[in-house]
RNA sequence: GGUUCGGUAGCUCAGUCGGUAGAGCAGAGGACUGAAAAUCCUCGUGUCGGCGGUUCAAUUCCGUCCCGAACCA
C-alpha cells in the first residue's frame, strides 16, 4: 500500500446489490490493510435507522475507521450533493495526512457514486416565487409535464409525465435558471474538474436464486434484531414522514403497524421489494463498464487477491 | 346424500347478452443530476376444470362428471 508522491491516492468503490455481502468483504480487506471504510449507502447515513438497514454494528464500526455512516439527525435531509461534499472533505483529510490504508468507499448507491464520481452541476436555490408558480399550476389542474415542455421540449421528452418528481424538479431548474436543463448540463461539463483520486471498482455479484435466500434470511434476522420495536418507536418519536422511513425495510413494516398487512405479508413484501431494490441497482451498475466484477460464490480465490 | 355459489395468466379476480379474453400483484427488461432503499417507463396465448350436446361458431347456453366453499340433512 506505499504510493509514490507523484501518484493520485487509490480508492475503491465496492459495489454491488443489497445483501450481496459488500459490508463484509470490505470490512475484511479495510482491516488486512489498516484502511478505512466510507459509507456510500443513502439510507446507513440516518442515525436511528440501524436495523432495516443493515447498519454495521457497533463491533464492526470500531474495528476499523469508518465515515459518513449513522450522523443524518432524525427529520432531516440529505441529498447526493451533500454526499459528494462530505465525500470529498474526508477523502481531502485521509489524503492530507498521507493515509496508508486501503480506502474503501461501499454501498449500494448508484446515484451517489455517480453524484461524487462525475460532480453535480451546481444549481440556485429554486425561489419561492418559482415554488408558488408551480403550487399555482398543480392547484389549477395545469399539466406540469406541459408546462416543461413549451419550456424545455428536449428535456420534458426524456421525463414521463406521470413522473411527478423529476417533472417538478425539472420545471423549478429552468424556471430559476431561465434557460434549458442540456444548457446547464453543458455549461457544467465545460467547467468541471475531474475526481481527484484514481480509482477502482470492484462489483460483488451473486445468482439471484442465492441472492434471494439471502435476503429471505436476512429479514428474518432483522425481525429477531427487533425491527417492528424499533420501527414503533419512530412512529412514536414523529418520524412517520422521514424518508428513510419510506424505503425499503421500513415502509412494510409501516404497513404492517398500520395493520394494513399481516406478518405474513409484510415478510413477504420485504423479500419482494428487497429483491426489486437489488435489481434497480444492477440495471444501475451494470452501464458503467469500468467495474470489474466477481462473483461471491464462484470468484472466491480472485476475490482474495483483488486488493494485494 | 341434497341445495347453492365458485373453478379464467404464477397469485387474486374481472369479463365475454355466443364470434377463442384483461386488470392488479408477481416476474422480465429499462430510465434516472440534490427524496435515489426514492420516482418512473416498457413487456400479457392462457387446453377460460374434464367430457359430451345445441350451434356456422361454445370459455360463454344445456347436460354430465371432477374439484373446492358454504348451508341443509
Amino acid at each position: 500500500m506505499v504510493r509514490s508522491e507523484k501518484q493520485p491516492m487509490l480508492v475503491h468503490f465496492v459495489v454491488g446489490t443489497t445483501a450481496v455481502g459488500k459490508s463484509a468483504w470490505s470490512l475484511k480487506w479495510a482491516e488486512q490493510t489498516s484502511g478505512c471504510i466510507i459509507n456510500a449507502d443513502s439510507v446507513q447515513v440516518y442515525e436511528k435507522v440501524d436495523i432495516g438497514t443493515a447498519k454495521p454494528s457497533k463491533s464492526e464500526l470500531d474495528l476499523v475507521p469508518h465515515y459518513l455512516f449513522d450522523f443524518v439527525k432524525p427529520m432531516n435531509s440529505y441529498t447526493a450533493g451533500d454526499y459528494r461534499e462530505d465525500t470529498l472533505r474526508v477523502l481531502g483529510d485521509l489524503n492530507k495526512h498521507d493515509y496508508p490504508g486501503g480506502i474503501f468507499i461501499t454501498g449500494g448507491s448508484g446515484f451517489y457514486l455517480k453524484a461524487l464520481e462525475n460532480g453535480m452541476f451546481p444549481t440556485d436555490e429554486v425561489s419561492a416565487d418559482v415554488k408558488d408558480q408551480i403550487k399555482s399550476w398543480e392547484a389549477r389542474s395545469h399539466s406540469l409535464h406541459k408546462e416543461l415542455s413549451s419550456l424545455d421540449p428536449e428535456h420534458a421528452k426524456k421525463i414521463s409525465e406521470n413522473d411527478g418528481y423529476r417533472v417538478r424538479r425539472s420545471l423549478g431548474l429552468v424556471l430559476t435558471h431561465k434557460t434549458t436543463m442540456l444548457k446547464i448540463q453543458q455549461q457544467f461539463e465545460q467547467q468541471k474538474t475531474p475526481f481527484p483520486y484514481a480509482i477502482k471498482k470492484i462489483g460483488l455479484s451473486i445468482h439471484r436464486d442465492e441472492l434471494r435466500k439471502r435476503v429471505q434470511s436476512r429479514v428474518d434476522k432483522m425481525l429477531e434484531l427487533g425491527l417492528i420495536d424499533e420501527v414503533k418507536g419512530h412512529l412514536d418519536s414523529g418520524l412517520r414522514e422521514w424518508s428513510p422511513l419510506k424505503s425499503v425495510g421500513y415502509k412494510e413494516v409501516v404497513n404492517y403497524l398500520d395493520d394494513l398487512w399481516d406478518l405474513k405479508e409484510m415478510k413477504e413484501r420485504l423479500v419482494i421489494n428487497t429483491m426489486q431494490l437489488a435489481k434497480r441497482q444492477r440495471t444501475w451498475f451494470q452501464k458503467d463498464k469500468s467495474i470489474q466484477w466477481y462473483d461471491v460464490l464462484k470468484d472466491k480465490s480472485e476475490l482474495e487477491e483483488v486488493c494485494k
